[in-house]
DNA sequence: CTGTATCCCGCAAGATACTG
DNA sequence: CAGTATCTTGCGGGATACAG
């Protein structure tokens, strides 16, 4: 953060500044990356069929794109095998297993979902009244 | 899908079902809301337009839309004060406090970033390559 | 089987201006 | 100060068809 005196003018912070995890954020977590890791974190190994159908509503132009995405960020590594038929195999790499703890600690965090839709609707009944005059 | 033979009873896993904590990631992380969260558990209290200046860049609107869907999620709290002029204030909630192992979780990674960048180095490197022919 | 190629759409987000 | 109101745009994602 450019020092000058304490908080001086241009003090506007950087986003990046403002929050050192946002970028770990911005790699890891998107709609679809976040059920692909945990996927073949947790499973193993999988052909690109075998992840389509077990993330269930997946595109294969988005699996593409996302399992793309993720094999440029080392989180995963794809195999290929110049076979008859010819046969492709992704699996998480060693950058992408160090998310472990993350994904422990996302998914005991979990047990707060109950809280999150008990304040929605508190919060949507204020507002009910609130209109209702 | 919806298939018909051995693939049939509980065959195309739901989105959910294939990821756990896909809903959490929906809740907690977006382009704006992890910066707010960060901010508001790191620094505390802030008002509208501290806020604006510490995140740097975020447009009122969007700054507005992010703090209503927190405060409706129960992650953050705001307090109306009727002065003059009026003042607002938000704060993370006991919820919001909540998610501090993850956020910590979240900073620890940050780490890994660097491999991250070399690994897309790595990666665009051989596409160049590739189409170098 | 493992993807590409198109076309399209919704929605978060940016730009800009204005109000109680 | 603390937002609203509009308008516009970019991009992830869905649908569908097709290729190596």
């Amino acid at each position: 953060m450019t020092s000058n005196t304490v908080w001086d003018a241009q003090d506007a912070v950087a986003p990046e500044n403002a929050c050192p995890i946002a970028p770990v954020v911005e790699v890891v977590f998107s709609r679809w990356t976040t059920p692909i890791l945990w996927v073949l974190h947790q499973y193993g190994p999988h052909r690109f069929v075998e992840l389509q159908r077990r993330i269930g509503t997946i595109t294969p132009k988005v699996l593409t794109e996302r399992l793309r995405q993720l094999e440029r960020d080392g989180l995963i590594e794809r195999t290929y095998f110049a076979e008859v038929p010819p046969r492709v195999v992704y699996e998480i790499s060693d950058l992408g297993r160090s998310l472990a703890p993350l994904f422990a600690a996302l998914a005991e965090w979990s047990v707060n979902l109950g809280e999150v839709d008990q304040a929605r609707g508190i919060y949507d009944a204020k507002q009910q009244t609130r209109h209702r005059r």
